[in-house]
DNA sequence: GTCTATAATTAGATAGAC
DNA sequence: GTCTATCTAATTATAGAC
């Protein structure tokens, strides 16, 4: 017998979870609510129930996605130890292609939205995208005099594109090359291509 | 005075460059064929006369753009000359970024198709990507065995995506890290940090 | 060739029965 | 909390006047 109050939570997790994959896969204007309503397992009029809006349900997703990477990573990255600064960049960067061929979500989320100038790529920079941002700069000096500062910028896109392109368009990848990204070992072939090339 | 072929020809070439802008900026489904006649200074109703469907004018704009890789990439190329390999490969992959810099539709095209498996990403890859792929094989095959066979997947998506996101991205970049990567001074210090992080 | 009017779908959001 | 029915607006594609 389940309460009311667990209801509720199942019914928002399975929403969400849904709405994330078809906010990925369609982009946000393709997914519709009743396409998400019907892989959650539910109607059209629940979600408008539980999330007031098309837009309130994108932000709860992002919200999961970006929870995901920040508890994910975190603790990967907590659990690193190494006396030498490079290998444990090396470990940092692979663990981050990692996730990205495990949330292939979070970089379609980004390039979806980060090529307008609207409320919702202004939301996502400024709830998740800076902290992510600053944690990065932290991680950058604690190069010492690696990357000078005014690369950063620089340094951040090339890494987010050369790690989660491939697995973000997957589908194209298998059609044009024959090479399925997500396999353990295309994985971690790519994980080690952009380690030793951003740290050499 | 304008003949009707002229006529005909001047209509389809600028609602062609409005799908363009259209496409890239927000999306094949968000882009809507009226948004795309307005841009045009048309009507919706030609769009359908001149251009079938919607799909067919899609493919269309996609024609243009990779067509204007070719051309534009393609001569840049065969202009250079250099003795040195690795000079003469990292001059190319400047050219590429500055390539993506100055057309941004390109990737955000790709992008935007490459994580479905729908008829658009289908045709998108036997037509324009295919060609595409094999010219960058045959380039990294002219550095002998510097590139492993396997790799070659993930050198290209490395270099797609390192080289574009952060101008297909712009307006996200500009409110994350306040710079902007359109900037003349700032295409070229990414070319370079590219082309010195693909070949050192 | 161009443009307006409209048909047929489909979208997000709402109302009300249960 | 859930689900169905419905409202309003927007979509692509079509028809027909000029």
């Amino acid at each position: 017998m389940k309460s009311r109050a667990q209801q509720r939570a199942d019914t928002r997790e399975r929403i969400v979870e849904a709405a994330i994959g078809a906010f990925a896969e369609l982009g946000f204007n393709a997914a519709s609510t009743r396409e998400i309503a019907s892989r959650a397992n539910t109607n059209q009029g629940l979600i408008t129930y539980h999330f007031r809006s098309k837009d309130e349900l994108w932000r709860a997703a992002a919200d999961r996605v970006f929870g995901r990477l920040q508890t994910t990573l975190g603790e990967r990255l907590a659990r690193l130890e190494s006396d030498d600064p490079r290998a444990f960049a090396r470990e940092a960067i692979r663990e981050y292609v990692r996730f990205s061929a495990a949330h292939p979500e979070l970089f379609r989320l980004m390039v979806d939205e980060g090529k307008t100038s609207e409320s919702r790529m202004q939301w996502l920079v400024d709830t998740h995208l800076k902290p992510l941002y600053t944690g990065f700069v932290r991680f950058g000096a604690a190069f010492g005099p690696g990357v000078e500062e005014s690369l950063l910028p620089h340094a951040y896109y090339v890494l987010a594109g050369a790690s989660s392109l491939i697995f973000a368009a997957a589908p194209e990848c298998r059609r044009l090359t024959g090479l399925s990204p997500e396999t353990r070992q295309a994985v971690e072939t790519h994980a080690e291509f952009v380690a030793r090339l951003l740290v050499p």
